[in-house]
Order: structure tokens, then C-alpha cells, then sequence
DNA sequence: TGAAGATGTATCGGCCCGATACATCGCGAA
DNA sequence: TTCGCGATGTATCGGGCCGATACATCTTCA
């Protein structure tokens, strides 16, 4: 999942390791918590191996540019690594629908096409829906065993199922209707499926 | 964590595996996703080398008493593991914040003093809101850069923390002012700090 | 100049997951 | 009766990911 993630990031633009963390931590939002170096650089490593990435040393003072043992390491997509990226995207298992999965595929969204879109979100439509009827036949048919405290966490956790439920509910009428999920901008609510849509060029801020 | 939780199911009944990890995916509800198999049993296996909990052979079927090869296994808590329960309800680190330690340190809130719980929902709090106004001046900084998706991924998120930040402030003024969390039943609503709780029981049910 | 703090790469031990294998039990159809 | 099949139950393995830690470099400011 974590490679998805990369590789898409590094679509957008070339960066090092510092700056993918950072990327990560703000697209993903609350569905995937901030990613590890321990996780991170093995991964990149993995990566490189795989011949989906390129490494590239790079200094970061601009003067001296070979002068340092240790410097900052560019990341590069690969014509390999844009393929690989283009088959995650356009596939949708079951780990697709848990948390971590479904936030990253749906970060990336503005580059799938309409049906994966249609499939993943009703894929984690059912994933929420079975959590949310287990939470209820649960609360139903344990009155007593449960203490008040589970209970209550029950009932909350009840509550977000119905309410992300909700969300995606309006999400797939939106796509079926053709409508970008912004309300804010009624704009851009006319555009038809998207192949490579107007994703905004992420600057690479090399010196901010 | 999952020590914490196998400990405090193990402390209402001896059960089998199978048994606990039913129990702990109907208890820990959405909060922790259902454990697997692959953590439970090298974790009963660590735990009962450390001595908190017994394993103790029994066969299934009622009649031949050892006949069988690999019948169910019972856990047990010792007397050292119920201490080191207590250890663990009683302590409140950074760990204790996160969505699956939370998850567990709440489940056990009935046999958790006043004290400790108001400090583990303030910790859970501040860390809500710490996400919360990361995603804040991230959709306010990042008008332009973010596609239409990825904003609206955010604003759902953002919506769920400023919900789960009214939740625990609820929950909060609940404690200070001794009352049970439960709004269902005030008949529970007067009981002052809990050591000893009345949990029930949980039968035990070794053949449903 | 030099110390503090941000930036940046890297490893290690350990938790936990999904897939898989395998044994036993209860039950109903052939 | 027996045979198979689904539920119950224990167990391992490879691998993803995390937190803690270490260490090097760059920027800033007193």
C-alpha cells in the first residue's frame, strides 16, 4: 500500500525522502497515520531494487555539489514505476477497503478512471456496512455481559460507521451523476471522466 | 496493547483461543480491527512464558478425557498476570492514545480508577485535536495544490475528529461530575468511582 | 565562532497481519 | 452406517509497518 502511495507521490514530481514523509503525512489525513522512517527508507530501497524507482544523490547546498559523504537522496519515478503505479490504480481487492488502503486509493482518485472509482467506493461502502451491522446485532443482543463504558464506545463507533456510510452514499450518487465531490468550487462540477486531469504541478520545493 | 487486552478478557473467564479472539473482536469494536490469528497465539505463548497467564489442556468432547492429539487449549490468568493487568490499567503513555490502544485502555474504563480515566480521555483528546488542526491549516494553507478529492477526504476527516473531540468532551465533563457514561439506563447513573465493579460475568460458554 | 535546532538518511527489534496448513467435532444426506 | 462438509480450534511463516535510536549536514542567530 505504502508503495502505491510513492510511486504516486513521485508521479507528481521528484523529491527525497524528507519531503515524501511530509507529502504523506498531509494527503493521506486521518485515514493512514503519518508513515515511519522505519517503514519508509526500506521501502524506497525496495523500490530502487525493484526498478520502479531511481536513486540519486544530490547535495543540498548548491555550491559545493560532490563535497559531502552523506547527502540528500532524489527519488525518481521510473518508466517501469509508472506502469506499476497505472496497475495499482486501476485494481480494487479487498485490501483496498480497510483504512489504510482505501485512503490512499482515494487520494489518488483524480487519476482513476470513473468505473475503478464506482467499484472502490462501493467496495468500502459493503466493507463499513458489515462492520456497522455487526456493531448492531452486537448492541441489540447484548443488553447485559456489555459494561456501560463498551457500550458507549459501541455506540460511537456505530455512529461513525453510519455517518462515513452516509459520505460515501453521497460520493457514488455524485460519480454516477458525472459531479466532482467539490462543493465548494461548483466550477469544476461539469468535467466528464478524467484521464489525466488538472492536477495542480506540485512545485518540488527544493529551497522554500 | 494486545497483552492488555487478552489479560483483561482472561480476567472475567478462562477461555480458549478461538473464544477470546471472538470476544476481542466483539468487544474492542471499531476502534481495533478483529485480531488475527498470527498475533494471537505467538502472544499467549509469550504471555504464558512470562507467567501471566496458565495454558492448560482440556478436550472438547466430553466423554474421552485425553484420547485426542491436539484438543482446545484453556488460558488462565495467574495471580502475577492479574498485577500486571493492574500495571497496565493504571498506566497512561503516548501509546495510550493512539485509535488501538485507546480502543482497549476504554473497554476496561469499568475497572479503571476516576483518575486514570480522565487522564487517558484528556491524552486522547489532545491528540484528536492535534490531528484536527493539522488538517485545518493544511485545507486552509493548500486552496490550490490539493485536487477536488483529496479536499474532500480531508474535510471528512476533519468532520470525524471535531465529532470524536465533542465525544471525549462529553465524556469528560461526565467524569468530573460522577456520572456513568451510559444514557440509556440512569439507573446506573449515581455509582461513584468503580474498583470492583459489578462486570458481568460472561458465562464462560464452553459448549453454546 | 559556535551552539541549537531543523533537515535528512539509516538500522534494529518487535508487533501485528494475511495466507496457509492441519486436526477435530457435529450433523445430515446417501 | 458412514462419509463428507462446514464450524471449531491450534499453529507457523513471510512480510509490512512502527517506535526508538543514531548519526551527519545545514541554517540561524547570539
Amino acid at each position: 500500500m505504502l508503495e502505491m502511495a510513492i510511486l504516486g507521490l513521485l508521479q507528481e514530481a521528484p523529491m527525497h525522502g524528507y519531503e515524501l514523509r511530509k507529502e504523506l503525512a498531509a494527503k493521506l489525513g486521518t485515514l493512514r497515520a503519518a508513515i515511519s522512517y522505519g517503514t519508509l527508507y526500506p521501502t524506497l530501497k525496495r523500490l530502487n531494487t525493484a526498478g520502479w524507482i531511481s536513486e540519486q544523490a544530490a547535495s543540498t547546498s548548491i555550491v559545493p555539489p560532490m563535497t559531502s559523504k552523506r547527502g540528500r537522496i532524489v527519488y525518481k519515478i521510473t518508466a517501469e514505476g509508472k506502469e506499476r503505479f497505472a496497475d495499482l490504480l486501476a485494481q480494487a481487492g479487498p485490501e483496498t477497503y480497510d483504512d489504510a488502503g482505501f485512503g490512499v486509493h482515494f487520494t489518488f482518485f483524480s487519476r482513476t478512471d470513473r468505473a475503478t472509482r464506482l467499484r472502490i467506493l462501493e467496495g468500502r461502502r459493503r466493507r463499513i456496512e458489515e462492520r456497522r451491522e455487526g456493531l448492531r446485532d452486537m448492541m441489540a443482543r447484548a443488553g447485559d455481559r456489555l459494561d456501560a463504558y463498551t457500550l458507549e464506545l459501541q455506540r460511537h463507533g456505530l455512529d461513525a460507521c453510519e455517518r462515513e456510510v452516509r459520505w460515501l452514499e453521497e460520493l457514488i450518487t455524485n460519480e454516477r451523476s458525472g459531479r466532482s465531490p467539490d462543493r465548494n468550487n461548483p466550477s469544476s462540477a461539469a468535467g466528464p471522466a478524467v484521464e489525466t486531469p488538472p492536477v495542480t504541478p506540485a512545485p518540488h520545493l527544493d529551497r522554500p
